[in-house]
DNA sequence: GCCGTTTTCGGCCCGACTGTTTTCAGTCG
């Protein structure tokens, strides 16, 4: 049982008691918190446990420790399993229905006795469900909308589609007089790696004619993406755009744009502690602005950016890639916030396909794409000769590709550099896919598990562990083998890798491919605290595939980066330094 | 259920929007 398991348990718990008229909405949000503070503890959970470490940890009481102690012990809570015998599994179902919560399900499931899904269609086809007291014909429509929306999509989005959407919206709604300010909020301005919906704030002059807000708004949900219109109003309306992803758009006078910005960001773990800092500080945050509250008195402390909440709260400016309430305000009181890693301190790529492999575009296509974007030099990792399905590499096809990147190194010599690299296969037993002789000859090697997902955690934990302890690995590729929103990934214990990783100076990539983003931020920042280096890899395939940088510069910055945590910031002469060094140091263990 | 430089009891983030009502409950972020 690991902390994610536990927290996921203590998060069900928290929906349950929700669904519990009686219980008490604190003690939901106590079980809540534990779910967060578990995720965020150090250590092996099994080994806290045994230790009694728990105590102590914010947000674990007693009676959490003792749940925690149990779900460890016996791979169950009772007080779980009884919440669930009393509650029906629809209920839970419902709670996935947008605009339906706790008091609505209950009402439903009072009055109308339905137990699946497809059951509360029918009563609302049949029109019971409006009947039912404080319900109407707009929430039976809902409802059914909701429902319709459920079997359509899995209910969340890729960072890179979210993105793609609110950009074309962006750049339309830019062309507008009307608006002084705007950006897009939730969580794909945190850059979460999966999304539900897309939040966008513009603001007007504090002086403009309602008439200015209405040209926006018609303006918005009038755009050719749009595919139906939620809602509609001169401060929000709301639609659907062409890849089902519901979008939001909020106008507001330009000097509350960004208290409404700031707000709309989220994440609401990170508010809650914010607004605590506030309200201890004589102050209060809500959309429109940051109050002080003087002989009950609210004054308007003004804010012209969003950097002036901060600032107010004496805390240091907090990049909505770190609102997720893991420590970034206890850091920003501190002055202890890194310097985050940009996508302009990115020097060189590393982790490339070309023709030689599964690529789409020979080596040369590719350094001249690499130019073309600014960057200094390319660290080419065709695929070794297991990968048979992306046409790996034999040895003799290395040879060939080294000849061909000395040529080009020779001709371009002082302007761009490429690296010998290798994506190589790591075996189902640990062993890398080539000799130590010719992994000598590249400058550096990823090594990556594509193949034998399915072994048990300890035995795919142990196989890593073996590559990594391989002196010719400089980093290892896509950690976890995810794939967002369609397959979980090989499960093993990314703990015990990141320790392994640290202790042996070796580098775990993140994946910028936007299906993978892989290692997750959440690991990263581990890693960092580990003092791993953490390269970024497009996994480019093409051209276009060399951008996708940008996704993992994101991922790079939730996981707290800075550019030097990130070998391709470096020059070329000090990556091939520090690729030398790794392996000369581990050759010499 | 958790927590404590005003507190071991009495708080716990806050406001808008929607849909239903006619003054408000539920949901959301």
């Amino acid at each position: 049982m690991d902390k994610a398991q536990v927290a996921s348990m203590l998060e069900e718990i928290a929906t349950l008691l929700a669904l519990k008229p009686e219980a008490s909405v604190f003690e939901l949000r106590a079980y809540e918190n534990a779910a967060r503070a578990l995720v965020s503890v150090d250590g092996d959970l099994n080994q806290l446990v045994a230790e009694k470490k728990l105590k102590g940890t914010p947000g674990l009481g007693p009676t959490m420790i003792k749940r925690v102690e149990e779900a460890v012990q016996n791979g169950k809570i009772a007080f779980l399993d009884e919440l669930r015998a009393e509650t029906p599994a629809v209920k839970l179902e419902m709670m996935r229905i947008p605009g339906v919560g706790p008091k609505k399900i209950n009402a439903i499931y009072d009055q109308l006795h339905v137990t699946t899904l497809a059951e509360l269609e029918q009563v609302c086809k049949d029109d019971k469900v409006a009947k039912i007291p404080g319900f109407g014909k707009k929430t039976q429509e809902k409802i059914l909308q909701g429902l319709a929306f459920l079997k359509q999509h899995a209910d969340r989005f890729r960072f890179d589609v979210a993105f793609a959407e609110a950009e074309r919206i962006r750049t339309a709604l830019a062309t507008l007089p009307e608006i002084v300010r705007l950006e897009v909020a939730g969580s794909l301005r945190r850059r979460r790696e999966t999304v539900k919906d897309i939040d966008m704030v513009a603001s007007v002059d504090d002086n403009a004619p309602e008439e200015a807000r209405e040209k926006i708004m018609s303006f918005f949900t009038t755009q050719p993406t749009v595919i139906s219109i939620t809602g509609k109003g001169t401060t929000k309306s709301s639609v659907v755009v062409a890849s089902g992803i519901a979008m939001d758009l909020r106008v507001v006078s330009d000097s509350q744009f960004p208290s409404t910005l700031h707000h709309f960001t989220g994440s609401r773990e990170h508010h809650i502690p914010l607004r605590r800092r506030a309200q201890n500080m004589g102050m209060t945050i809500n959309d429109y602005g940051l109050f002080k509250i003087s002989e009950g008195k609210e004054e308007l402390v003004p804010c012209h950016e969003e950097r002036d909440i901060y600032a107010a709260l004496k805390l240091d400016y907090i990049a909505p890639e770190l609102r997720e309430d893991t420590g970034e305000i206890d850091a920003a009181a501190q002055h202890k916030l890194p310097k985050l890693v940009e996508q302009s301190d990115m020097r060189g790529i590393l982790h490339a396909h070309t023709t030689y492999s599964d690529g789409q575009k020979t080596l040369r296509e590719m350094v001249e794409g690499c130019i073309e974007r600014g960057y200094s030099y390319l660290g080419i990792t065709d695929h070794s000769k297991a990968a048979a399905y992306a046409g790996g590499l034999s040895e003799e096809d290395v040879r060939r590709q080294w000849a061909e990147i000395d040529q080009i190194n020779a001709e371009l010599q002082g302007r761009f550099h490429i690296l010998k690299g290798i994506e190589c296969d790591i075996l189902k037993d640990g062993a890398l896919d080539f000799p130590d002789e010719v992994l000598a000859g590249f400058d550096f090697v990823i090594a990556s598990i594509h193949s034998n997902f399915n072994l048990s955690p300890e035995e795919q934990t142990k196989r890593m562990l073996k590559a990594i302890a391989n002196p010719y690995t400089s980093i290892i590729g896509h950690p976890t083998g995810r794939i967002l929103l369609g397959r979980a990934g090989y499960t093993l214990d990314m703990e015990a890798v990141i320790d392994a990783a640290a202790e042996q100076g070796v580098c775990i990539e993140i994946n910028a491919h936007p299906s993978r983003l892989d290692m997750d931020w959440r690991l990263v920042r581990k890693a960092r605290e580990k003092g791993l280096k953490v390269p970024l890899g497009p996994d480019a395939h093409a051209i276009e595939g060399l951008d996708d940088v940008f996704y993992g510069v994101g991922i790079a910055r939730k996981g707290w980066l800075s550019a030097d945590d990130v070998p391709n910031t470096y020059t070329s002469e000090r990556l091939i330094e520090f690729f030398r060094a790794q392996r000369e140091r581990r050759l010499s263990q």
